[in-house]
DNA sequence: GCAATGCTACTACAAATGTAGAACCCGTCA
DNA sequence: TGACGGGTTCTACATTTGTAGTAGCATTGC
């Protein structure tokens, strides 16, 4: 299952929390996506067609939930991003991750909590 | 600068040694791949229209080499994944990584020997 | 009973992507 | 000198993606 880029937006909001309405999801896209409620009946259409959320109805009104979970699109779209960009293995992407020097120091800083985080949690 | 699937199969054997005309690409393109030599043009001259490589001539023939960095496309393609499904932020996709139990030994192997790495690295 | 609201399904359409065919040009070998 | 091999450019076409319009069907408030 590969998410585009809008359908990112869409199961993101969806994941908020569900069931949910077109029009709750609408509400919670970010500011910065502006469509009209047309464009995410659609893509809400086509996602039920791929199968990565499903559609049921109360009364005539479409009620949404996801069957992709999060993790697993997150799981797939880094393993594509693997095979794609990184010799299809994750340890040269983790290793670029850590070594890449344009990472912003904010981003640094996000990765070595990430790795305390894991140390602590190996150590319980 | 995104690359698509297709483009990334290109740039990576690109990427393996250049300058290079199609005909070498097209070589050096993984077995699974098994696109007509029109194709791998047509894909060229996208790519020169997107300025990710240069093209020149010698003779007649076209000689291609990367403008857009290997480094750079990887960095780029985290980015937006990070943007999309985790967001917008790295802690969570090397938390994610490094938490996911779906991985395999072999994915922890990798995982680990890159943490290893990075010590090393940072010891010396 | 009828108009406004709000939802739905269906259709549309441009741009990007994947994939390639056709036709043309040039050097070379018989 | 003419056919073959290999390169080139241009054109084509289906599919996917982004984005939305339109028209029709309930609900409701007068």
């Amino acid at each position: 299952m590969r998410l585009t880029e809008a359908e990112w937006q869409i199961m993101n909001a969806l994941w908020e929390g569900w069931p949910a309405t077109a029009r709750e999801i609408a509400d919670r896209l970010p500011d910065s996506v502006n469509w009209a409620y047309t464009t995410i009946k659609t893509m809400l259409t086509r996602l039920a067609e791929k199968e990565a959320v499903e559609e049921t109805k109360r009364g005539n009104v479409g009620i949404y939930e996801p069957i992709l979970t999060r993790q697993n699109a997150r799981r797939n779209a880094l393993k594509s991003l693997a095979n794609q960009a990184f010799d299809g293995a994750f340890g040269p992407l983790m290793h670029f991750l850590l070594e890449d020097q344009n990472l912003s120091d904010r981003q640094r800083e996000q990765l070595l909590e990430a790795l305390q985080q894991r140390e602590k949690g190996g150590e319980q």
